[in-house]
DNA sequence: TCGCAAAGTTGTCAATGACAACAATGATGG
DNA sequence: CCATCATTGTTGTCATTGACAACTTTGCGA
């Protein structure tokens, strides 16, 4: 039996990750506060108090849970960038891969976002949410450049991009895909176009 | 000693409100993980089983919470409103009670719209949700009456406002609140002008 | 190879949520 | 007026949990 190396001696080897993969498995299906130590440490075939040496809490595995999360959001923004197109079809791509990720992993954006982080986590979450921030200034700059957007500070700019494209993300849980990305479409247009007549 | 009747007799009468006052308290300071049922006992000065008979379930409290959350709100949007300006006047009052709404209830705001209540409560929350909705409806329609507001699917409309009002609002808990009205301008303008040049 | 740090183990404790069985209260209708 | 009975609170108990302390195994590097 070589299927995932299911009997080790002692050493996991890989235990940090099977928890983590655990805990999120847990948040997806049973929210937050069902992920429990000492069950994930059950699942992975460990001892109650082996999670102990990976994270010193459980607010710590939490914090770590939501790191990846943001790592993983970055990932699929930053691969759906088709650098080339023009503005609306940037910003579209963006809104896309932004609440796919929101419907694909919804329990993991609340806890991304979740006020109340450890101190010395929520400067690297503060760093991954910048990141993110980044990926849509360049769209803005881009879009300047090509006089496609108007002047004006491109850091507000994004600001209120990512802010719409994260409330849309938020609010996009009950409805079907369709529906989604037909109001996908009309927010993208409004914050490119207005809500005024021309 | 008659301060705030500590001294009742067997019925509290008045337990379920301060259970869920005490549970906004520790909600608002330590997070949602912090809240304990027998805590807030101890507080109310009643026995450990005695929110059993108000809240069948720790989650049934917090539902509790997030539905009158969503009431006070939605108080607080109504109350903004200035039936009788234009279009913009309104939607900046709007987003400044819905910003304001997140920065002092931030905690509660993400209860409100946390992915993980009971199936029974649910129903009441996106009828809350939908309340919520219905209050950015009336600027819409009205601004399309007066031209100010171009045609087409007011629900559609109202949705993209929502989205980004919530998203902002979501964001906007570690900034200060110059920088956060600043932004709020700019919210509203783009979603009324759009980011390309006219 | 010796020593040591990393990673896992057992044991324990107080706190918690849930539930069951019981008691006090006060409203209602006969 | 008072018997009944639903409401609300109480005590007791249990399994689960997070945290910690003390100990062991493992493997790596000086």
């Amino acid at each position: 039996m070589l299927v995932g190396m299911a009997d080790r001696s002692y050493h996991h080897g890989d235990l940090r990750a099977v928890l983590l993969d655990g805990a999120e498995r847990t948040l997806a299906d049973r929210g937050t506060a069902a992920i429990s130590l000492r069950e994930l440490a059950r699942e992975a075939g460990v001892s109650h108090a082996a999670p102990g040496r990976h994270f010193k809490d459980k607010q710590a595995l939490l914090d770590a849970l939501a790191l990846s999360g943001f790592e993983r959001l970055r990932a699929a923004l930053e691969r759906c960038g088709p650098e080339g197109a023009d503005t609306e079809t940037r910003l579209l791509s963006l809104a896309r891969a932004y609440v796919g990720f929101a419907l694909s992993h919804g329990a993991l954006l609340d806890l991304m976002y979740a006020r109340k982080h450890e101190s010395a986590m929520s400067a690297r979450l503060a760093t991954a949410v910048s990141d993110i921030l980044d990926l849509t200034l360049a769209p803005i700059v881009q879009g300047q450049a090509d006089g496609e957007i108007i002047e004006g500070d491109p850091f507000t700019i994004a600001y209120t991009v990512v802010s719409t494209l994260h409330g849309l993300a938020t609010l996009s849980t009950d409805d079907t895909v369709e529906r989604v990305d037909e109001v996908l479409h009309e927010v993208v247009r409004t914050l490119l176009h207005g809500l005024t007549p021309r």
